[in-house]
DNA sequence: CAAAGGATTGGAAGCGTTTCCGAGCACGCA
DNA sequence: TGCGTGCTCGGAAACGCTTCCAATCCTTTG
């Protein structure tokens, strides 16, 4: 930058001011001190800008999962948003339970960003208490977290959708593969999808069967064999609520190789609205990925503008009828 | 820092030798430091740290596409290793045409980081040129870019493969549908896989029928219209070559709709061995996708490290039979 | 037993910006 | 014409660490 300053003949307080387009420089000697930048194709030293300055100009995305669909499209959103404002993104991958602990105890990000967004992972409150270490902001993007502004579909309502359209074709017995997250068995990711099936059962007056309900990590193959198991009920379910739709696309695999039609025999729902679902054909409950994602920083954007920002943002989820749900065979 | 060295009783030189595993320094002062460090829940500070010593400890990860399964990936098995070499992750989105040209244009990752991957983009000279620009290492992943050390597969042989597999059934009339980067039209992102298919026909010698090529924007749905075009000839082929598994599925579902049985009245297969592809029952070419991100990570360590790093490495596809292949009908 | 040599430590000079504090200056108003 | 005001701009002090250069001390060898 001395070079830069040199060149255009003024100090380096002013080509600093020139280059980070401060007030009071005039017109022309920011014109001057540009060029001068422009032809030794100078770029500013971040290190040193963020040394004095104080702010980073980067942003932590923590998401459990990077490979899964759901994820990778909110990630895009959220980068596609936070990018077009200057910042920077610094992925941070915490696959595993260990993975996960050495994160919240190491916190690599530290001092390292001006704010945080943990994308689709509950947090606890020891890892809470962890976070709050870090000092900066904190936003929650595909899955609420209390306490932290967050964006988010409503899983209960999303849930119901999917349930009550079933009970609208008039099935009166209606199976559940619901899914946690392999990395945290035990650990409902998103209870919201349990409670809306008991909930909706109970309020259509039909009886809760536990055989009905078949709990498997997330994936395609583990839907799959919640099928099987659903199918090899001595009385199954005439409809199926899957709580992901990349399990209930495993779940026709299973229908169509035990020579089942859908959805004369089986009516088959999913939660997300994924790309495979329009090629199967499944019905679904969509929820806008890509926007929760830009609107994680939108959030997050006027956070670090000092702004005051609310609570949470709730984004709506509709029903999108496919081929693979029709009422039941009478 | 200033406040553990005095705390530890050490100056501030041994306190950073300490912190930052340096030899030279006794074992006992050294616990005293990190116990100070401890207590005072005290983090290098990653900015002044650089500043002072010179590399960044970041990497920037460029991809074209983050919500695509190979892409998503492959960042995954990429980060694995970077975040275990303690190296930070900056990822950069560059969309569509305006984005990437911005990219290059502006290298917005300059001075921030210690090396960059390219992830499945082939690299124009000139963007190169601007590349270079920002003097540090480069490794490219998922698709070759020539001078740069690369992971890869061997397009050419992985749709050899396919196609190879295809005439072993017995199929004398082989449709391809090839997929080109909705970003880049007119820009094939795999020349080697339709170069595959045409070398293969004319080894078998087989006439060359342009009508059964058909170039579509990768994605599922434009399998789905690629394969309705391939349906509405004359004499439709009776097995398909997709250039990826997405566009094999889509193309399944056009099959599906028109009432075709696969593999009985046509075969397809496609590359790539997405999870889908094995809930769909899709004969494909695998590619260890993980693994070309963890391979290109250790690639750009040894290169960190200051080792030679040879020119690029080549991954085995390998050929994984399904349902959706069998041989065509007499 | 003395000198050489290696381990350990401290002092201090950067690393490249930002920004506070003033100084210089032109302009407008009384 | 004299003086206050608001821009511009320069000097220099941080910002928080790393590392070169010496100095000190302990150990080993002739």
């Amino acid at each position: 930058m001395a070079d830069v300053a040199r060149r255009a003949g003024v100090s380096m307080a002013t080509a600093s001011r020139a280059l980070s387009n401060h007030p009071h420089v005039a017109s022309q000697t920011r014109a001057r001190v540009l060029a001068a930048a422009e032809q030794l194709s100078y770029v500013i030293s971040p290190e040193a800008s963020r040394l004095a300055g104080g702010v980073t100009g980067r942003v932590a995305v923590v998401v459990p999962h990077i490979a899964r669909w759901f994820f990778a499209t909110l990630l895009e959103g959220l980068e596609w948003v936070l990018r077009d404002a200057g910042l920077d993104v610094l992925l941070y991958h915490v696959g595993d339970a260990t993975d996960r602990r050495d994160f919240f105890q190491r916190l690599p990000a530290r001092r390292k960003v001006d704010a945080v967004v943990v994308v689709g992972m509950p947090i606890r409150d020891e890892e809470r208490d962890r976070l709050e270490l870090m000092g900066v902001h904190i936003v929650a993007a595909g899955g609420q977290v209390e306490n932290y502004p967050y964006v988010a579909i409503d899983d209960l309502s999303a849930g119901r959708q999917a349930v009550d359209h079933l009970l609208f074709l008039r099935h009166r017995r209606i199976g559940m593969i619901a899914a946690v997250d392999p990395a945290e068995p035990g650990w409902p990711a998103t209870p919201g999808r349990t409670l809306a099936y008991t909930a909706a059962l109970a309020e259509a007056g039909l009886p809760a069967d536990p055989d009905l309900v078949v709990t498997v990590p997330w994936g395609g193959l583990s839907g799959a064999d919640a099928m099987s198991r659903l199918l090899s009920l001595r009385d199954p379910p005439t409809a199926v609520y899957a709580h992901s739709d990349e399990v209930a696309l495993g779940a026709i695999r299973t229908l169509r190789r035990a020579g089942l039609r859908i959805p004369e025999d089986m009516s088959v729902i999913g939660i997300d609205d994924h790309p495979m679902a329009e090629l199967a054909d499944l019905t679904t409950i969509a929820q806008p990925v890509h926007d929760q994602g830009r609107l994680a920083g939108r959030l997050l954007l006027s956070l670090l503008a000092g702004e005051p920002g609310g609570g949470g943002v709730t984004v709506p989820t509709h029903l999108v009828v496919r081929g693979s749900t029709a009422p039941p065979r009478v």
